[in-house]
DNA sequence: CTATTATCATAAGCACGCTTACTATATACT
DNA sequence: AGTATATAGTAAGCGTGCTTATGATAATAG
């Protein structure tokens, strides 16, 4: 209790820390946390990638993925394996036997997702989803990253929110 | 660039991040980060708060207060003095000498905010603080902290977003 | 008055983000 | 060919959040 941030900016912040705990709480049977899942379930539908790609596409710096895969390797959830025509690069690779985390994973995401937007319609979370894209949009601009055409944009189910099978934007 | 988080989950983790990434570099010359300013934002109006009561304000465990205010402590910002009817705890005060970089920070966010929010409307806004506030809420239950009676909730100036005068929720 | 319970601060240790700096390799330029 | 630049991966180290556990004190029950 004694909350009060009622700035957009602080429900944000807010907000993302509460969705990581109360994820994490719910996801402890699968022994993976929020970031592993999302980074796993891209390795998952790009097999092979290698890190920098990887990186790109979670949109985290490379010495980040680098820390991701190291854990997500010793809890024998992908594995490393060399780039035949690049020695520099390795490429990642899930293991089989991830695969059922990764769907309970998504289950969790669905049931947090509906918790999260309880009383909120449709209609609204199309106004949010366009607001919020506005803003991270500004955002990436400002930091440095141009949208540009959002090239690999196209329907990821990737996400800790993308649970309905609905959503305009 | 190849930014594809088009949902409102995925948005709000990437807004927080890019926020964060963007206060910080920011920020550099005042030698404090965003959480840092946070904190002491808090303490500046309260002077004398303890520790534990700073947690709740912030919204974060006490243990991430001792540190925090550890950090501060270091940097020369605030004090640990006992409190003399409570020899359990100890009273946080401000260094004034912290006041100049409060007030350089909040310029920071200021601008911060207006950029963020480039393109969106007053009334847009108001929009969105209400969506998100509901869906705080609702993470406030399922997590367990009950939002209650919003009791300080009264006007803050604390938060990285709080810049514009006005605000409608 | 003593025993239990609650609270304050903190230590230890992990996750995940960052910057900076380094090695190894690839590619491009002259 | 030989040099210069760019890129892939990673180590080191810090900030900020968390959980779990511990010591000191306070408050309350008996």
């Amino acid at each position: 209790m004694t909350n009060q941030p009622p700035t957009v900016g602080g429900l944000i912040h807010e907000i993302d820390r509460l969705v990581k705990k109360r994820f994490d709480r719910f996801a402890e049977t699968t022994g993976m946390s929020r970031a592993q899942w999302h980074v796993l379930a891209h390795v998952s539908k790009r097999e092979g990638i290698n890190q920098a790609t990887l990186a790109d596409l979670v949109g985290v710096e490379p010495i980040t993925i680098c820390r991701m895969v190291d854990r997500l390797e010793a809890l024998g959830l992908v594995e490393r394996r060399p780039d035949p025509n690049d020695r520099r690069a390795r490429l990642i690779h899930m293991i089989e036997a991830a695969r059922p985390g990764l769907e309970r994973m998504r289950a969790v995401a669905q049931a947090l997702f509906a918790e999260a937007l309880d009383g909120i319609t449709g209609e609204e979370e199309a106004v949010l989803a366009r607001l919020l894209g506005r803003i991270h949009a500004n955002l990436l601009v400002a930091v440095g990253e141009t949208p540009s055409v959002p090239s690999s944009s196209t329907a990821d189910n990737t996400d800790v929110a993308r649970a309905t099978p609905d959503q305009k934007a």
